[in-house]
DNA sequence: AACTAAAGCAACCGCAGCCTG
DNA sequence: GCAGGCTGCGGTTGCTTTAGT
């Protein structure tokens, strides 16, 4: 049994809204504030369910809905946000203001969701797919090589961080990117989207309470980071830190590879070069993409 | 110009979780 | 502690618009 559902009542108008409708309902929350929704559509006298005017007012009356489309940096922070969250659109939409769940749902499944697709991306795990042929899937390795290095170098941030310096991440990050195969340890070169994703945005969160982190990575760095401040640089992209959710800022340093594959889009340092020395065309956007793939760190458990 | 397919978008539905009496 | 009510969320549907032939 249980209770039956609010739209059973009969003789309520479903589907478009017209023009006087959205205008009374705009009217009276403008008047009355949002209250209970279940009454609301008496009070305003509209012969609609609560829940159908929750969701006009939620995903299209309300003032501070940014309409038009997505910008690239929104799209980027949508994969980056999805690649952590999942299809928690609520929690993402909070990351973009003015643009709502129901928004960013659809563009993801309309659009970024192909988009993926065709750079071999799996839109559900965030991982290169395996069905590649062969080119496509040395592309994905050497994602995957740079992927690595970040770690290493992400590790060494946590296990490393010094009282006396005030250490940017982008520093100790270096970088993702072996300049070329001969430097391959400590010399990178730095991609833009990751020093812009480090740069101002990203805080590591704590994995450790104090005194236990006593972490062994590339050579057995031992230390207790005594400094919060460099911690949560990745918790606040990911928490609302930046998201403005109310005040419609937006973290313009969050900047990712495209996934549009235009020229424009693709800067030369942006290329991947797994022989190193020499200038490889540029590859297809998403290597550099993948290469800020952020699932494989564990934020997914970071976060939840 | 007409038709068809694909894409985009608004809205609906059912469920889960929170709140309150 | 429990049951009912309410809200929010995510999946899905179906209508409208756009692009292609």
């Amino acid at each position: 049994m249980g209770r039956p559902p609010c739209c059973d009542e009969h003789g309520v108008k479903k589907g478009s809204w017209m023009p006087d409708e959205d205008k009374k309902l705009t009217d009276y929350i403008e008047k009355h504030g949002q209250g209970n929704w279940r009454r609301l559509p008496k009070l305003a006298g509209l012969n609609r369910c609560g829940k159908s005017c929750r969701l006009r007012w939620t995903n299209y009356l309300r003032p501070d809905i940014r309409r038009g489309k997505f910008t690239d940096e929104e799209e980027k922070l949508i994969i980056q946000l999805h690649s952590v969250l999942g299809n928690r659109w609520s929690t993402i939409a909070t990351c973009l203001p003015g643009r709502t769940d129901n928004e960013i749902k659809n563009f993801w499944n309309t659009t970024l969701r192909k988009k993926l697709l065709q750079m071999g991306i799996d839109p559900v795990t965030h991982q290169p797919r395996t069905d590649l042929d062969s080119s496509l899937q040395l592309q994905v390795d050497a994602a995957r090589l740079i992927e690595l290095h970040l770690v290493q170098n992400l590790v060494r941030l946590l296990t490393c961080s010094s009282p006396a310096s005030n250490l940017d991440l982008s520093r100790l990050l270096g970088s993702a990117v072996p300049k070329n195969h001969h430097q391959a340890n400590d010399t990178f070169a730095f991609t833009p989207q990751l020093s812009s994703l480090v740069n101002g945005s990203l805080r590591l969160p704590s994995l450790l309470p104090v005194g236990q982190q006593t972490l062994s990575a590339n050579g057995g760095h031992t230390a207790t980071p005594s400094s919060t401040d460099d911690d949560s640089r990745l918790e606040s992209m990911m928490m609302n830190k930046h998201c403005g959710t109310n005040s419609g800022t937006f973290p313009a340093s969050v900047t990712t590879p495209s996934l549009v594959s235009s020229p424009e889009n693709m800067s030369k340092n942006e290329t991947i070069s797994l022989e190193g020395s020499t200038n490889t065309p540029t590859p297809p956007p998403f290597e550099a993409w993948d290469a800020l793939n952020l699932d494989d760190f564990g934020w997914k458990e970071i976060i939840e």
